[in-house]
DNA sequence: GTCCAGGCATGCA
DNA sequence: TGCATGCATGGA
């Protein structure tokens, strides 16, 4: 892979195992869009960008290697080898079809209270009307950029909400799930960085703690904001995919599952079983 | 009109 | 511990 700065734009060639598309519309973050032009464009960790894939190359939009080295790399998840990871995945034959057919999703790691909050709006919610809600939320609450996009708000800005301004966003019954979260993080209650640094078990447990947080919203918030590769999100989706493993999962899944089931998830939708 | 969506809290056995 | 039920909203 080779970075290089070229009229301020970031211009990476020799990426293997990307694809963008998948990777920022499969339902794990729910705010990039993509322009007319083809660059997806959104915010995380504060910091908007626009990007395009073609091919092995990408093209970061209005940045630089300062930038990229702070947000974008850890972002994109550009230091693992996924190349290697979709080969020990294709070892079970029931996935390996799945990981050719989407070949280069990738993980997301995004901001830990993005991901929490956002994946407490997604429980027994479509993709579509999550990304309505959340993005009614960054643009009424979140802080906007020069660019005119708008960053995700903080919990000290979303514990100032009541239940009713949740409501008003349509997060229905979730709204007070949502209240007391931003204000438990805002307070410095429920202390997310320090979650980071538990082991998986203890991490998930001290989620689960969490009012309005299950086992799946746990799983999913663990996978996408807190780095742990392991975890293993089972929604309405994933439990009609279990059924092809009455076994359990295999083997060389182990550390690596939640990658594999982004690869399930987005099978299972795409091709509507059940 | 009914059913469903990246589920969870609650009450009851 | 496990299972049934209610819950907001909008698109299919």
């Amino acid at each position: 892979m080779r970075i290089k700065e070229e009229d301020g734009n970031l211009i990476i060639e020799g990426v293997e195992c990307l694809n963008l598309d998948l990777s920022l519309d499969c339902g794990q973050a729910f705010r990039w869009k993509k322009d007319a032009d083809g660059f997806w464009y959104g915010v995380a960790f504060g910091t908007p960008l626009y990007i395009k894939q073609d091919g092995s190359t990408v093209v970061m939009r209005d940045t630089d290697l300062d930038t990229y080295e702070k947000v974008w790399k850890n972002y994109f998840d550009f230091d693992r080898d996924y190349v290697e990871i979709c080969d020990r995945l294709k070892r079970d034959s029931l996935i390996a079809p799945t990981v050719d057919e989407y070949y280069g999703i990738r993980i997301l790691n995004q901001e830990s209270f993005e991901a929490l909050f956002s994946f407490v709006i997604s429980q027994q919610n479509n993709i579509k009307r999550i990304k309505g809600i959340i993005d009614r939320l960054c643009t009424q609450y979140g802080e906007r950029l020069s660019c005119g996009l708008y960053t995700f708000p903080t919990a000290e800005r979303l514990s100032k909400l009541s239940v009713e301004d949740f409501e008003a966003l349509g997060t229905g019954y979730r709204a007070r799930y949502l209240e007391r979260l931003a204000k438990a993080v805002a307070c410095g209650e429920l202390d997310l960085g320090a979650i980071k640094t538990l082991e998986l078990e203890q991490a998930r447990k001290a989620l689960l703690d969490i009012y309005g947080v299950g086992i799946k919203v746990a799983n999913c918030a663990l996978l996408f904001g807190f780095g742990f590769y392991d975890a293993f999100p089972v929604d309405v989706w994933m439990k009609r995919v279990m059924e092809y493993y009455p076994n359990g999962l295999p083997e060389c899944f182990d550390g690596i599952g939640g990658i594999a089931q982004q690869y399930l998830f987005h099978w299972a939708r795409e091709n509507n079983i059940g």
